[in-house]
DNA sequence: GTCTATAATACGATAGAC
DNA sequence: GTCTATCGTATTATAGAC
């Protein structure tokens, strides 16, 4: 799965964590990649089929990257797990920095491309969904329902934190202590 | 107030709520506006100058909007003001809908354009300060900084809801309960 | 599959008349 | 203040060799 589509897919990635979805040149592109723009016609078609790929190739990361961090997770303390999954997005690693760029961008994107919307709405659902889980397990006696509507916040609250964030308006750790309050709140009130 | 410039403005923010800030084409401008390239150069100096203006512009007409609304208040019912105020930003009337597309954009587009940063977050404390208000009104015995501190996650979380709405992820119905879900667990907790 | 070279054009910006 | 006309270049996309 490392063949020269993937790499492009890679480079891509990094691209528009650098310069946003509508800052991609497709010559910048092959620069990063280290390939011909031609090549990169032939993979993909034009311009759009790129995007098309690489926001697929971002959800399908996300979705990846946060499975991976699940092993670490301690079975004793639920609370510290949830906590510590949701605190995963908001640190200043470039892996991490890179996956919330793109991320913010491809639902930017979203907004004006009907296509893009389909695999966002798995990817996000997916997402949902794993924190709802962990909130059943730090806190047993709320409903199923109060913690899906409970994790639609508190991930709806990372992004827009996380664009804060990005966007200079405000510094991580203050990002970070925001959400840890949240979370106090959402299980105050659950 | 209606002159030849700010009609530009008003035809930059519909045409941002239609492409995006990044898919702003002067030339679309000028057309939207009825206007020539070159009059809009003269009044904006460059692309630059036009998205500085427009930003200017959204955050200004965002601020009256919220202000008109003041007198619909009940200064006996602080927390329904508070509820009103914040559902205010998830409506489908048209004028909602182009601001917060027009705005996600500008904070979407402020991460890879430094220039933008400085008036966002301006008006992102603005916007921060009169929420903190409400909410010291609602909650009484809360302290400043628990105020202010929920404050910044309920606007940050309606930026994340608006566009998960406007991107087609969540019917705007369900948003606003997850809106009130979240005042409420706010309160409960302060 | 991958490259070099180049065509076609979209776009930002300016010149200069009125 | 506003227009028409145009320039320069950045960018997408294709042709054709290997």
């Amino acid at each position: 799965m490392s063949d020269r589509r993937t790499e492009i897919l890679k480079a891509a990635t990094r691209v528009i964590a650098r310069r946003g979805v509508r800052g991609l040149r497709v010559g910048e592109l092959a620069q990063e990649a280290g390939v011909s723009t031609s090549l990169i016609y032939y993979h993909f078609t034009d311009r759009a089929g790129i995007l098309r790929s690489t926001l697929e190739f971002i959800s399908d990361r996300a979705d990846r990257y946060t499975a991976e961090q699940s092993p670490q997770t301690r079975p004793d303390d639920p609370r510290a797990d949830l906590e510590q999954v949701l605190l995963l997005e908001l640190q200043d690693a470039p892996e991490v920095r890179e996956n919330s760029t793109a991320w913010g961008e491809l639902r930017a994107s979203a907004v004006f491309e009907p296509d893009l919307r389909e695999d966002l709405a798995r990817a996000t659902h997916t997402w949902v969904h794993e924190i709802a889980d962990l909130l059943a397990r730090a806190d047993p006696l709320g409903t199923a329902p109060a913690h899906a509507a409970a994790a639609e916040r508190l991930t709806a609250l990372i992004e827009g934190l996380s664009v804060r964030w990005l966007s200079g308006c405000l510094p991580l750790d203050h990002a970070r202590r925001l959400l840890e309050g949240a979370i106090d709140a959402e299980l105050a009130a659950g």
